[in-house]
RNA sequence: GCCCCCAUCGUCUAGAGGCCUAGGACACCGCCCUUUCACGGCGGCGGCAGCGGUUCGAAUCCGCUUGGGGGUACCA
């Protein structure tokens, strides 16, 4: 691979551009590597929502496909009776939409590989369960999970691999007879090579060695009826055209099992590609306990898709040395197999909550108006519908929000005295107002802004500026007592923005009220 | 236990034997801008897990150790 890319990559600067770009292989994978179309699927089990680490998964699929022209498909994989749900399902629907993954075939879009609800397949699962049955390459197994469980265990004490020791392999019919007049109901079981080794050819990796002697007789068709993932995920992903496996190194060790399949049912295998995991802070496997694991959690709590899609993508891939902003289309444009590391990522919520303030400020103000309300309503700042003065007004609270929001829930936290009565003081902010001179100040300011007309920001400015000069105070002397009194806080944008916003009326209020405060801490 | 994968700043990563005095981003710290906060600008802190090889030369190749992750189900 690499003499060919190297080449490759020389080669082509040289003929066509420049000795530039010769870090990443669009050429290759552009010249020589995809003859066949390109078909990949992401391929959830519906048993919870779609967490972070299958929303990666997804990703790297939907930006493998799109990239290359080819198709995306989304199956989803509910053989799993007892965990599957209807709720799960669309759940894993709502997340993909959010993030703008379409797939071009799944549910509610046919492309002829149909149905794409493993539970719709059956026939096909058992068809060629019977093929490999006539083969001799599979059997009926009429051990009990209690059994199973006994031997494991022993063998596990005995210091030996727990495998299954084929004591059904060689059934015979009265056997058979007798364990079904029993009640039981057997499951099949796949009759691996035992001898040799599988290689799993991995476009992350390389190439895996498997010995053979690890992989033991495993069931391929659960006594339910249902087939069991290792072996519906072959027959899908034939059948399907699935020209490239990619998904979580969680089925590496899986993966020699499934080839064993392809190769008893004389299939051609898939290309694989196994991406490494997605590791919490403490550097073990990424779940609720570290936080939200849950993508459409965090679209509740306040990211924007573009920055999950943004910072997922980077999560175990890397477009060059530089660069760690990119738009959808880059990322389609930019994305390669072998940009991917080998080696697991930490979720890092500082960085996504920075690239999302980083989409927040890029974003258009009527988006972020929009994307607002839902939180304000919620805190009873607003109502459902605005009249014309308070929807200005919101743009001009949202506006001066934009660079100061990481997330967009924050704004309930950072805009509460544009909607809500001053009710408490900050400590800091009660420094600002016990000062001799602010309780005639305030009076004095609320006088003059009672009568201001027309209320605005460069009206405003000026009298401070005018007060300034009679007082002769640093200007910060003013305003720090008058953002207290008005917010009751020390923070917030700038004075003469925060003054029009909040509203002549409201703000001369708030003034007096300030005074008042002020006068009672100084007779303390 | 057995099998497999992985190993560069705290985190994500660049790195394909000399271009490395190891580059970027986030985080953190400092300075500038400034009415506070944020944004923005500038700067700083900080890393090749360890040990052995191979080589004139190793972050890069090999081995071992250590550490982490995954698998070993009638889950997917």
């Amino acid at each position: 691979m690499r003499p060919l890319r190297t080449f490759l990559a020389v080669y082509l600067s040289k003929q066509e551009r420049g000795p530039v770009l010769l870090n990443k292989s669009r050429y290759v994978s552009r010249r020589c590597m995809i003859l066949e179309r390109v078909r990949v699927r992401f391929a959830p089990s519906p048993t919870g929502y779609l967490h972070v680490g299958g929303a990666r998964t997804a990703l790297f699929n939907w930006l493998f496909a799109r990239h290359h022209g080819g198709d995306f498909i989304l199956r989803i994989e509910d053989t799993d009776q007892v965990r599957s749900t209807e709720e799960s399902v669309q759940a894993i629907l709502d997340g993909m939409s959010w993030l703008g993954l379409d797939w071009d075939e799944g549910p509610g879009k046919d492309g002829g590989y149909g149905p794409y609800f493993q539970t719709g397949r059956l026939d096909l699962y058992k068809k060629y369960a019977q093929e490999l049955l006539d083969a001799g390459r599979a059997y009926y197994c009429y051990c009990t999970p209690e059994e199973l469980d006994e031997r494991r265990k022993k063998m596990q004490e005995a210091g030996e691999a727990p495998r299954y020791d084929q004591r059904c392999l060689h059934l015979t019919e009265e056997e058979a007879e007798k364990y079904r007049a029993e009640g039981r109901k057997p499951v099949i079981r796949f009759k691996a090579k035992n001898s040799g080794k599988t290689i799993v050819d991995d476009l992350v990796r390389g190439k895996v060695v498997f010995d053979n002697e690890v992989i033991d007789d495993f069931v391929i068709f659960k006594s339910d009826g249902m087939p069991t993932y290792n072996f519906a995920v072959v027959v899908d992903d034939y059948l399907m055209k699935i020209s490239h496996v990619i998904r979580g190194e969680d089925h590496l060790s899986n993966t020699p099992k499934q080839i064993q399949i392809y190769e008893a049912l004389g299939w051609e295998v898939p290309k694989f590609a196994h991406i490494s995991m997605i590791l919490g802070p403490d550097r073990t496997r990424l779940s609720k306990r570290h936080g939200a694991t849950s993508v459409m959690q965090y679209k509740a709590d306040g990211y924007l898709p573009e920055a999950m899609v943004n910072y997922l993508a980077l999560l175990g891939w890397s477009y060059n040395a530089t660069d760690n902003l990119f738009t959808k289309d880059q990322l389609v444009e930019y994305f390669s197999l072998d940009g991917v590391s080998k080696n697991p990522a930490v979720f890092d919520l500082a960085k996504l909550q920075w690239m999302n303030g980083v989409y927040i400020r890029e974003a258009s103000l009527d988006r972020l108006v929009e994307l607002m309300k839902p939180y304000l309503l919620d805190a009873g700042y607003i109502t459902e519908e605005l009249s014309q003065p308070e929807e200005e007004r919101l743009r001009g609270i949202v506006a001066e929000m934009q660079t100061r929001l990481k997330t967009l829930d924050e704004i309930v936290e950072l805009t509460t005295y544009f909607f809500k009565d001053v009710e408490e003081y900050e400590e800091k902010a009660l420094k600002n107002l016990k000062k001799e001179y602010v309780p005639e100040l305030l009076e004095r300011l609320a006088d003059i802004f009672s009568t201001l007309e027309p209320f605005n920001q460069e009206t405003v400015e000026k009298e401070f500026k005018k007060l300034q000069e009679e007082y002769d105070l640093k200007l910060g002397k003013l305003i720090h007592p008058v953002r207290a009194a008005l917010t009751g806080r020390t923070v917030s944008p700038g004075i003469y923005d925060t003054i029009v916003l909040i509203g002549q009326e409201e703000v001369v209020k708030r003034l007096r009220a300030g005074a008042q405060k002020a006068k009672e801490l100084l007779a303390e």
